[in-house]
DNA sequence: TCGGAGTGCTGGTATTGACCACTTGGCGCC
DNA sequence: GGCGCCAAGTGGTCAATACCAGCACTCCGA
């Protein structure tokens, strides 16, 4: 825990404590308080401007800000997504099976055609209503012994992380708009043909390797991506997923 | 010009005569070299980082990255979008009217349901073939004597701020899957109910007017976002629009 | 010849001190 | 009472210095 996490985390209780539009000590004040370097302060508080929760004023302070209304798009998992809008993520296995990667997976996963690949296909719930399909693709080296059940019982991350000891360091995601085949339109909920988004993700691990390759299927009536907005400064355009609870979300 | 964006500058400059995976001089060199503190150097050095410019990588040196596959989402108009793409982009004025803006369009752009809009449908191009088609309000006291001939000349956004003083700080884009109706299919030249984007924005100015609502149709087969993903670190996701050049890109 | 310890580099963190540019509010003058 | 100026406080920038932690290479000894 170097001074300056410890500092972002003692600033960010203050913000809890404070309403948006409030000023936060002083950064001369705060490196008083905290017993560090004002740079050490600055640094600190440099971060959770960029990540949107404070703003400067120069000659007049630093102030909580508005929660941004689009938050980070971090490397989520559909669980912890559904679970920070305050949905009830759930999931229910379809079909898992070991079979060889072959050639278009192959590279995507970066192993071998003939690698043996664990293929599971999930239905995603957001607080019991479907939400998307998703299927899974994962070397079959990296998760033995994966079950549906294991998959339904909690995040697939966690999963990795907690019994397979590996850790998702990034990934890309590519989104197209498609529409829904009979399989997906059955499995769903909705007509065929219905508008959705399809999201394919590959990500890797800390140490470089290729872990999964996911390619989901999301309700177009129930989910948009909002995205702020920022002009010429190279701030940061974040976008996100939102739920759409009824009939738009403005 | 502050020293650190001089820095950042000329840092830039060497990256341009190396290439990708070259490391560049120390930031005890560099602070040296350009006369300035290591401090500002790594000032801007993390700057570069952050855009993707750069890596670091401790007890060995900073190195020449990969270009970012994903580019920042700023505040780009289509004309910009597809330039910054090596595209030529160009508009067709389909259709201008000026009309009131009604119940549902005056609560977007927060005037009067009676106030007269300027409605302006246009095809967008991209080398020559169509892209999406897009139609724009705009409150017409802003932009007075708008002509759909002043449209297909330059970006919308040079001319707002060329002609009309009016600079965008900010808006807030909304996109969902969607497929195409007759009047798109024909206009972009895809089969009825082709899977599209929908892009909905809302733009303000810096004096906070909202001052456009724009709804923008993009075709799925020649768009795709693509966004970068990164894990616990709320350092940025950034999205971007991707042209799909031939049937993939990956 | 091969392996390991040492060493000199790298970036990572932190401190202290200083000056600048800007905002704000109070004080004094009109 | 109102206006304008000025001082104090704020964030923005920069310098010089120090030490830590990781990496890569060299050199020496087995």
């Amino acid at each position: 825990m170097t001074k300056q996490t410890e500092t972002r985390d003692r600033v960010l209780e203050l913000i809890d404590r404070l309403t948006v539009g409030q000023a936060i000590p002083s950064e001369r004040q705060l490196s008083v308080d905290f017993g560090v370097s004002r740079l050490t302060v600055r640094a600190a508080l440099d971060e959770l401007v960029r990540e949107g929760h404070l703003i400067r004023r120069r000659g007049s302070g630093t102030f909580v800000s508005e929660p941004k209304i689009a938050q980070e798009l971090t490397m989520t998992s559909f669980t912890e997504d559904m679970r920070r809008r305050g949905m009830r993520p759930t999931s229910q296995t379809i079909d898992l099976r070991v079979v060889p990667a072959g050639a278009r997976l192959g590279r995507f996963l970066n192993v071998s055609p003939s690698e043996p690949t664990v293929v599971a296909k999930r239905l995603r719930l957001a607080d019991g209503e479907t939400m998307a399909i998703e299927t899974l693709h994962v070397p079959n080296a990296l998760v033995p012994g994966l079950t549906g059940k294991d998959l339904e019982l909690q995040s697939f991350y966690e999963l990795l992380s907690e019994r397979y000891g590996i850790t998702i360091a990034g990934g890309i995601q590519q989104i197209e708009p498609t529409v829904t085949n009979e399989e997906e339109s059955e499995a769903l909920g909705v007509p065929l043909h219905s508008p959705a988004f399809l999201f394919e993700r590959t990500s890797r691990s800390s140490d470089g390797k290729t872990v999964e390759f996911v390619r989901s299927i999301y309700r177009g009536d129930r989910y948009v991506l909002v995205s702020e907005l920022t002009p010429q400064t190279p701030r940061t355009g974040v976008p996100v997923l939102t739920v759409r609870d009824d009939g738009r979300v403005y």
